[in-house]
DNA sequence: GCAAAAGTGTTACAAATACACCCATGC
DNA sequence: GCATGGGTGTATTTGTAACACTTTTGC
């Protein structure tokens, strides 16, 4: 049996894109490096695949996500692995990156050891990104945005629970297109797997919205009976 | 700068899902293996990315298609990066996966050096594949189920010109669910992306069925122009 | 009672589906 | 001329889009 160490190695880093929503804006966290290359600059929390532990990516994306950030238990998916030559002065670096949905509000974001600072952006808004990370950024922007028509998964953008006229509102910012009220409306509903809660949120000055949360065993039954999402 | 070399590298290898479609089936170009690990077990075609090379993903993809299997220039797409600890026994192996299509009826598969032999099976007749590459065949079945409704890929797969009721029949085939004939007739019709050539294929012993080809120009311009493919 | 946002009914139109029919060919 | 698969017309059903109306709240 030929041995791997004939062949030379690339190292492997897992980069995080991690999006958050508040304000009515799409948010992405990104970290401001402490050392070199691109210290002082913006990129996604990343790091090295700790490959003498036997580390799988989700793993290493969970840990890159606690330690640099103090995220836990998010949703979280593999987006694309990168591999342009240059795309690390340092050498041959791959990058297999992940983007996760977080509830910015549920989590105090703290800055690691190995970062001057760590903050939220307006996805609208971004600072340059060092690396190749403005390529990452895209790929999943549409990742997220064709992810959403699909599949339930915007609940872990919001507090729960949340009225139909924020999720309109979130769904209409992620697309970055008007949706007809009325029928966004029939589309939630008939989908049938929020759970209404009989708890309101009032102080504001108009009629106070019904409030739901996402019924998740519902959806997976009615998934399991050939239901498709589909937004 | 922090040297690369202060963490430990994993191996990455790339392996190809290769799609092609003959006697009205889908096909799977499998490898078999001279060498351990898996020596005489069926695998996908791969190798190690040359990293002192720098050579990209998708210029190993095509390497070692042409070094394994003797095919050149096909549609490719990456597909997914896996990562089990134990998916490779030699240690710490990662697979880039790729996935492409490819008209058998254009390329005379050959043996490469590394392998025992190299064949076409039918997609729902596999042998036991070796590593975990079954899980990747998968994720591809998968992918390209889902990419055919989205991108006019299946002509890849197809000698041209082309009959509709051939195109039919690989929708068919490939999702495997029957299509309306006259509805899908209309569907690719209006979608405008053929050109009727003026020859016809007889010796069947009916009517002979009108002639296209894929208009990539065409579809390039409509893509441009804001239409969806969707079939 | 008025303004504003939440929630609901219904119509008009477009698209998917189902089915029927005609056409061209070989024998 | 008839069997067979290719090609086309169209009615029906379904789903989407659009818009109008009612309800609930704070002031």
């Amino acid at each position: 049996m030929e041995s791997l160490d004939n062949f030379p190695k690339p190292s492997v880093t897992i980069d995080n894109v991690i999006f958050g929503y508040q304000h009515n804006q799409v948010s992405l966290l990104l970290l401001n490096r402490k050392e070199e290359p691109f210290a002082n600059t913006w990129t996604l929390p990343g790091g090295f695949l700790r490959v003498n532990e036997f580390e799988t990516f989700e793993q290493a994306a969970k840990r890159i996500l606690m330690d640099k950030t103090g995220i836990a238990d998010v949703f979280l998916e593999q987006l694309y692995t990168f591999d342009a030559p240059d795309r690390d002065p340092r050498g041959r670096v791959l990058s297999v990156s992940y983007y996760a949905l977080v509830n910015p509000t549920k989590y105090d974001v703290r800055t690691g050891d190995a970062a001057n600072e760590v903050q939220w952006f307006d996805w609208k808004n971004l600072p340059p990104l060092g690396f190749d990370h403005a390529v990452i950024v895209e790929k999943a922007v549409n990742r997220l945005k064709n992810k959403v028509l699909w599949q339930p998964i915007v609940f872990e953008l919001l507090d729960s629970p949340f009225s139909i006229p924020e999720l309109h509102t979130l769904y209409e910012t992620i697309l970055d297109k008007p949706f007809e009220r009325r029928n966004f409306y029939k589309r939630i509903m008939e989908l049938d797997i929020l759970r209404k809660v009989d708890i309101r949120r009032d102080g504001g000055r108009k009629r106070p919205a019904d409030l739901f949360e996402f019924d998740e065993e519902k959806y997976n039954s009615l998934i399991n009976n050939g239901l498709s999402f589909k937004i």
